[in-house]
DNA sequence: TTTGGATATTATGTATACATTACGCAGCAA
DNA sequence: TTGCTGCGTAATGTATACATAATATCCAAA
């Protein structure tokens, strides 16, 4: 696939590189971000099931590029391909959402502990205090759906800076998985202070450099807020299985 | 690609799933894990360039099968795909180990933290101990070879028990990309006393259920390995630039 | 001798053709 | 009615054909 850039600056140019630019882009390239962006929007709900010929119908194109964006697809877990059933909108279980913050958020506090270790630059840190000052301003107004797009944007701008480009690529691709559920649960959150006051102390820490601090204040941060998203699906997520190991 | 398990028991599979059980392979998988072994054991030189058609002759096959193969490799870092040059294995540079390190000890962390939390049972107990038995014999030995095969092994069973298919399909990636580095520097380690001391310690501790201390401990462990590793290769690896964020 | 431009070559990206194989259904028997 | 066997169908996996686009070379001119 292209050599796009790990994890885009904002948020709509993460759900879909193409709605920013309007580039030129190869049909297997079209095919993935359009199919990814279709689900993750829920334009393609949880378990619809279409073969690789209706898909190509679908994007207008032969079935090889389709093909290989499926694989793709499927590699990053938002589609299933069973040979011969077709490729089918996975439905993320509780279960798939538990293993997917557990990774996400384990190379998000590596990746803000990298940031500290590296420091801000004067820009940066700006930035990033911009958008927890609008953060608060929105959770006082209570508009929680801006505030979550900025939450967004500062962990995105957060982690961006940390150096290490697999790091953001492996993130980006965790990111994705767990967009649908975040979309979710997003009426369902409480007024997020707590939040706010955690941001505030993670940027100090990695603002002074203090690489211990910023990956402790972080981990404890993802903990509850990861539990907090967890407690908020259950019920409305199936379960899913254990698997064995 | 097929529903592989992500971390395979032994080493030997690790690096190449068909040698151990002859099953019939789909043209794909089998050029993938052709390739995957190849490079990964040097039969492939970094720096070396082929076309698709070359591959295809080469694994005697068409190629749609080859590019879906070569199109994975690349995007787990093994080859670079450059479009009309060719496909192209990636020379490791010490920036490329720093990078990969720095995710895979983050995994792996995360890992030994589940199986803490998750508990052992005694077999599985007992495994990773007779894994550390025979390694400190192997240490009195001198035989570093055979100590680095079971590190491998006692890593990898360790994590294997998390839980977490999707930590581990990952995990399982980013050891393939630095599985080349470890082999370099395999002849020059010192004797590896401090690991095996650390190894106890971390067993105990995810035998004890202690998340805590099982993630400082591998922490810990991690830091300090993946440091000598980065030092034996200094010097012997190209730096690889600094990206521009 | 060097530079610029045009053309030819060729590798990839995409489309399509072909072969294989697995699944479902029908029909028959218990 | 249920279960099993065999065959037909159709979707995928693989091969190949074709179009596109980029590079390199060659020739001419300065």
């Amino acid at each position: 696939m292209k050599p796009e850039r790990a994890f885009r600056p904002n948020r709509a140019s993460r759900l879909h590189p193409t709605l920013s630019g309007v580039e030129r882009m190869a049909a297997r390239d079209r095919a993935y971000h359009d199919l990814r962006y279709r689900i993750l929007t829920g334009r393609l709900a949880p378990g619809t099931t279409l073969l690789e010929t209706e898909l190509a119908a679908l994007l207008s194109l032969s079935r090889t590029p389709v093909r290989e964006a499926a694989i793709k697809l499927a590699e990053e877990g938002l589609v299933s391909i069973r040979a011969r059933h077709g490729i089918t909108v996975r439905e993320l279980t509780l279960r798939d959402v538990a293993e997917i913050l557990d990774v996400f958020s384990a190379l998000e506090i590596r990746a803000v502990a990298l940031v500290a270790r590296r420091g801000l630059a004067r820009a940066e840190h700006d930035h990033l205090a911009g958008l927890l000052d609008r953060m608060e301003q929105s959770t006082e107004a209570g508009d929680i759906a801006r505030w979550s797009d900025m939450d967004d944007d500062f962990h995105a701008g957060m982690v961006s800076l940390c150096g290490n480009p697999r790091l953001l690529r492996t993130l980006g691709e965790y990111w994705g998985q767990q967009y649908r559920a975040r979309m979710l649960i997003l009426p369902l959150r409480p007024s997020p202070r707590q939040s706010d006051i955690e941001h505030r102390e993670i940027l100090a820490a990695v603002g002074a450099g203090n690489e211990d601090a910023a990956r402790r204040l972080h981990q404890r941060h993802r903990a509850r807020a990861d539990a907090q998203q967890l407690a908020l699906l259950t019920n409305r997520l199936p379960p899913g299985e254990a698997d064995e190991t």
